[in-house]
DNA sequence: GAGCTTGATTGAAACGTTACAAAACCAGCT
DNA sequence: AGCTGGTTTTGTAACGTTTCAATCAAGCTC
């Protein structure tokens, strides 16, 4: 594979002056530019990053971890972060941890021997102190997504959690609805405990009672959700409308009330966070409190390229997102068969 | 950042020492051993990839190009793809085109100046003369995967479509069916031409008549998948049953039948290519015509690295896997009301 | 105790770039 | 002709590794 120095005999210049034209081609006269060119062109000259990489400080790799990819949440992510960054040059290098923080601090050592510009971090679970000095040791900018990590003076950007759990209970509560079930993560989440404050607000505004038995913690995950959505449906006074705090829990719920034959919103309703792109097309079109994930990228990928510009410093500040509410078709007035309990 | 310098001097050794305990530990004493790896613990040492690579002539970075990662298709393969390497010490790069064959020949330009060990590529739309030669230029192995390129001698792992399309279409008319739409991708491309053999084959094989006005090219595409399923509709003769040869045609005809309240399988039975996440939640839990998408990434990065080891040489061989027909609920007998036409 | 063998350790030369200071060039002035 | 000040161009020392031949130590054998 050809070298500089290959390029540089071929247009019978100096090694220098071909690096010129590759960084800053304005201090190199249009003559030689143009023989330059014309001789990375004849060789298909393609620099060699890792020496690059070596001389310079800096790689033009951007690390985005996620804990799954499989999630449209984070691939969209992923879609809206890369095209950013191609278009200021970088290459983004997605690891996907599998919700595993084992993987993710594996994945976090080789993007330091990777020499990462900056790091896009969307965190899985609790963040243990190991976890933190690995992040320290990157020595780069980082953001969060999706979840903050107060303490740790990072930027970040989130949705506004507690806004999206009281639009989509408010929502509910606005067809009549008086239990409502929430199927949500786990509280030592900031997100869920959230979503969940967001929850007991659109409630309590409402003037109705907050019933602890509708509550139920399933980890952010299909399966337990199924579960979840199941013992709810054999209370004494089952709700007549639920609420699911992502979407892989939506989908364990639509799931529960699909195999016991009840139709949606006849039967009961249902609104989830997260839109999803098959929420159009299936009967009912699931209606969901969207969160705004392209721009939720763009935003963190900006945060970086400031920081990494030097235009941006001091403590890491917190960017929240709005949610949007996108109304369609699997809320409606509560089953009259089924009792709209006033507490 | 510490140096592999700085490491030496702290244990006390030549840094030739340093890198054969990274390289090569067995030829290191157990003391010597002992001492450096303490000197990298204490300094928190990371080699330097870039240097790295500069001086071996491998970068253990692998280049996976899709075209849609948004797709669960992709988002599984890469998953299967990256749990792999991992496990071979490899990281995957990972480039989205979105199907746009422009930014797909971007990445692999950015590729070659990463110096990626090897290539896996699910390419987009049909091979230009153009790509051919910048994956040529890459001048490492790669393995095609979901679309074989014939004729360029690489690697491919695909899925038996003529089998897939057989299977589908064989399964609804098992079911009664007789007029069977086809929404299919362009035939140019392989895959929607096997496809469309394997449900030739089975009509024939049924002694059906083939009717040309039930076979639609919606490009692969969601969008026009919806436009095809509605033109089938307004058919004098409507089919009884409709194939959908990807996920993402799959949802768009899914979505034309609710969008006109017809349900599924008592007006019309539904079968996909594909098995999709929430194809269990929704209701008709949709059958389909499953890929073995983790094998599959498997399979490849198999391949890959036997070029890389050498072991496997000579043309490239293509590797043909076996689709899964999972039978849900969205196939039944053709509705009564509607004609099941004998040509 | 001299000569071998074997295995562990090391010095120093690459690998392909960029950065920086030095050199060369070229007008335009005295 | 000799300066000056400004651009272009260039030589070369890093950057952090690995590789490979060379050295060294230690245990054998005769």
């Amino acid at each position: 594979m050809a070298t500089i120095r290959d390029v540089a005999r071929l247009a019978d210049v100096s090694v220098a002056t071909v690096s010129n034209v590759l960084n800053s081609a304005d201090r190199v006269s249009p003559e030689l530019l143009a023989r330059v060119r014309a001789a990375m062109e004849k060789l298909s000259y393609t620099p060699h990053a890792g020496a690059r990489s070596l001389r310079k400080r800096s790689s033009g790799l951007i690390g985005l971890v996620v804990g799954d990819i499989t999630n449209p949440f984070f691939s969209d992510l992923f879609e809206a972060v890369e095209d950013a960054a191609a278009a200021s040059g970088h290459l983004v290098l997605l690891c996907n941890s599998n919700e595993r923080s084992e993987r993710e601090e594996a994945h976090l050592r080789m993007l330091r021997t990777q020499r990462i510009d900056g790091l896009i971090l969307a965190p899985t679970g609790a963040v243990s102190m190991n976890r933190a000095s690995l992040l320290a040791q990157l020595e780069v900018p980082i953001v969060l997504v999706d979840r903050a990590m107060e303490g740790l003076g990072y930027d970040a950007v989130v949705l506004d959690n507690r806004r999206a759990g009281f639009e989509a209970t408010q929502h509910l509560i606005g067809c009549g609805h008086r239990r409502i079930g929430l199927v949500n993560g786990p509280e030592v989440l900031r997100t869920a405990a959230e979503r969940l404050a967001g929850y007991r607000e659109a409630l309590l505004a409402a003037g109705l009672p907050l019933d602890p038995d509708l509550i139920r913690d399933a980890g952010f995950r299909q399966q337990p959700a199924e579960q979840a959505m199941a013992e709810l449906l054999a209370l004494p006074q089952p709700p007549s409308a639920v609420f699911a705090t992502n979407n892989l829990m939506t989908v364990g719920v639509v799931k529960a009330l699909a195999d016991r034959g009840l139709a949606c919103p006849q039967d009961i309703s249902v609104i989830g966070i997260d839109d999803l792109p098959w929420a159009e097309a299936v009967s009912p079109r699931l209606s969901a409190v969207a969160q705004p994930v392209r721009a939720m990228g763009e935003a963190a990928l900006d945060l970086l390229l400031r920081r990494l510009a030097g235009s941006l410093s001091g403590p890491g500040t917190t960017n929240v997102m709005a949610p949007r509410l996108v109304i369609r078709r699997s809320c409606g007035a509560p089953a009259s068969g089924l009792p709209a309990h006033v507490g």
